[in-house]
DNA sequence: TAAAAAATGATTGGCGTTCCTCATTTTTCG
DNA sequence: CGAAAAATGAGGAACGCCAATCATTTTTTA
């Protein structure tokens, strides 16, 4: 019943203390036949290493970085306030949480922040970074110093990192497309999309989902030409003020952040008919425009849960479990008036 | 920058190891000003209990119960499935989780499996029961024999319980109701509701919650007699078929399971037109309807992670952490055709 | 076959707690 | 004031593993 220790597996192994821990450990200096017997042991008693004990041998304890893009927005003050609270619920399993950041859209200041890393003394970084070369070279030269990478949200080549922690976006794109065509209740016209910036890899993939489908499935509904809002409310507001008027859309795609502005120039808006519109992330804005009736429908990705997602694959990659425990993929959820509490 | 351990806080406090020892683990004998020179010792170092030392010392680690109502129900399934998971994931952390199962709806059945879980051997309990007075009596019982309880899915009263893990099911049931106004083109005509059994709490609140938003904002549909399906397949297809044929519903609302015999019904249904059908849970059965286009949108709650903020949350309550990490209640997703992988 | 190299064994101290026991000191109260 | 009670101090063993060192045995190679 009592769960096996090392002293269990030399014993069955037939060899020492010392040998089971060389290869444990993988220490070199060990016959391969003695590794076998140490591993039929280890099969045989279902030795699982206590993670406590080793943690409080070896000392120290995990080291995480989080590198985010700096900024006020909503969605990152989200993902800071979730961290740092994971980072108090984890400090008594020596769980410590730097977290940096780096000008928004900007490789060079993300290469900046990345060198600021120091490997010798983190275990794990998660980031949100452009999908760029000088990025990933970076990333690279991270990882073969032996920080495991994780990137958060928006993904990156997958050499560059170690695994993927966030939603699939596109599918988020898929599925506003599909709403899109289904809420309005005669699916034809013009429909305008504003992206925070293509060169976003997470912005660019939605775009793609929602392009799939509204040629697929509701051929009656054109594109507006896509424009780029680099998540500035002002800019936004103007923007889909004057497409209100000149075009009428008869939906909205709003694929970023920002939304203060969609929300404000809706209300402004003095026709009577509304574009049905469809926006992303959870936050006071979306639900404010949810709440009035402004916003129809909004594609969230739980912030929290990526973080305690990313912090649980972390500490699995920090424990060298060879096979971390689990996908990192997180669900989108769908917010509407109702859902909201 | 080294964490403060008790050799800190004694130093600090001016008091030996011993009574710095006795007021973190309350064993009395202390007197009032050393308490509060310990505590304030504790805050001027910030010390935080090395969970790992803690644990290896006391020798003991975390024993969970999960009682799951028995049978093949998918979700039932993807539960045990999960919660398998998780067991290995934490095994390395002297997590040690112990399933067990009642007969389904069976209060006699449930209080009797309660009364076999010995409160010497176990520290928490995630169950699945009915909210009824025999089977809350027998979980006050255990909670006063120091179980923690949690209720999961489907709460109880507070009183009978530490914490409710689940989604918010009356929030689930508007959900339903407001995309089911939406997604009729024309929302006017007769909705048929198939409830599991309305003696589950889940169930009715998420019937709760549909009529609210019928009633509030299309009154153009009425609701048919609600039915119970027993989450019963066979009796399910039946029902469904009949309905359709007598009373050409333009709505179908199925809150629990057995959801095989609602695509078989909807699928060898020979009218042209098909009723917007929402359901409950990602199932084979629901992403075949979904896949097919005989259900249109499904509200899901992941049982990943109920089970694993269940998990975590029982290991805070084990840990005596007097705060528990985090609210239990987890979102609601939506599924459509297009969010299938 | 002897010397060098590789593999193995034996042992130790320590990580930060918990949970004891056994003094010793301080406080309380008749 | 003195005896009993309460509070405190001091110390040690244990939990399971890690990271060493040093001695000894086995294997390889010239």
């Amino acid at each position: 019943m009592a769960r096996a220790t090392i002293h269990d597996v030399a014993r069955t192994a037939q060899v020492s203390l010392a040998t089971v821990d060389r290869v444990l450990n993988n220490r070199g200096s060990v016959a391969a036949k003695s590794v076998k017997k140490v591993q039929d042991a280890v099969a045989r008693t279902g030795y699982v290493r206590d993670q406590f004990a080793a943690n409080l041998s070896r000392g120290n304890g995990y080291r995480f970085v989080f590198l985010l893009p700096a900024g006020q927005s909503a969605f990152v003050r989200k993902l800071i306030a979730e961290i740092a609270r994971e980072s108090d619920l984890n400090r008594k399993d020596r769980v410590h949480i730097d977290i940096r950041s780096s000008k928004t859209f900007d490789p060079v200041s993300q290469v900046a922040s990345l060198r600021q890393i120091d490997p010798e003394t983190t275990d794990c970084a998660a980031v949100i970074v452009s999908d760029v070369p000088q990025v990933r070279a970076e990333l690279t030269r991270l990882r073969a110093a032996g920080v495991r990478i994780v990137s958060l949200v928006a993904d990156v080549q997958a050499e560059a990192r170690d695994i993927y922690v966030g939603p699939n976006n596109e599918v988020a794109g898929r599925m506003a497309g599909q709403f899109m065509g289904r809420l309005i209740r005669e699916p034809v016209g013009p429909v305008l999309v504003i992206a925070g910036s293509l060169a976003a890899r997470d912005h660019a993939q939605r775009l793609l989902g929602f392009r799939q489908v509204l040629q697929n499935d509701f051929s009656g509904l054109t594109l507006l030409p896509v424009v780029e809002g680099f998540d500035d409310a002002a800019r936004i507001a103007d923007l889909v003020a004057r497409t209100l008027d000149a075009m009428s859309p008869v939906g909205i795609y709003a694929i970023g952040a920002g939304n203060a502005g969609l929300v404000a120039a809706l209300r402004r808006a003095n026709s009577a008919f509304r574009p049905v519109t469809i926006a992303h992330e959870s936050t006071d804005a979306t639900r404010e425009g949810l709440r009035d009736g402004l916003i129809d429908l909004v594609i969230d990705q739980d912030p929290g849960r990526a973080v305690t997602r990313a912090v649980r694959l972390m500490r699995d990659m920090a424990d060298k479990q060879a096979v971390p425990s689990a996908r990192g993929e997180i669900p989108l959820s769908v917010i509407i008036k109702e859902s909201l509490s």
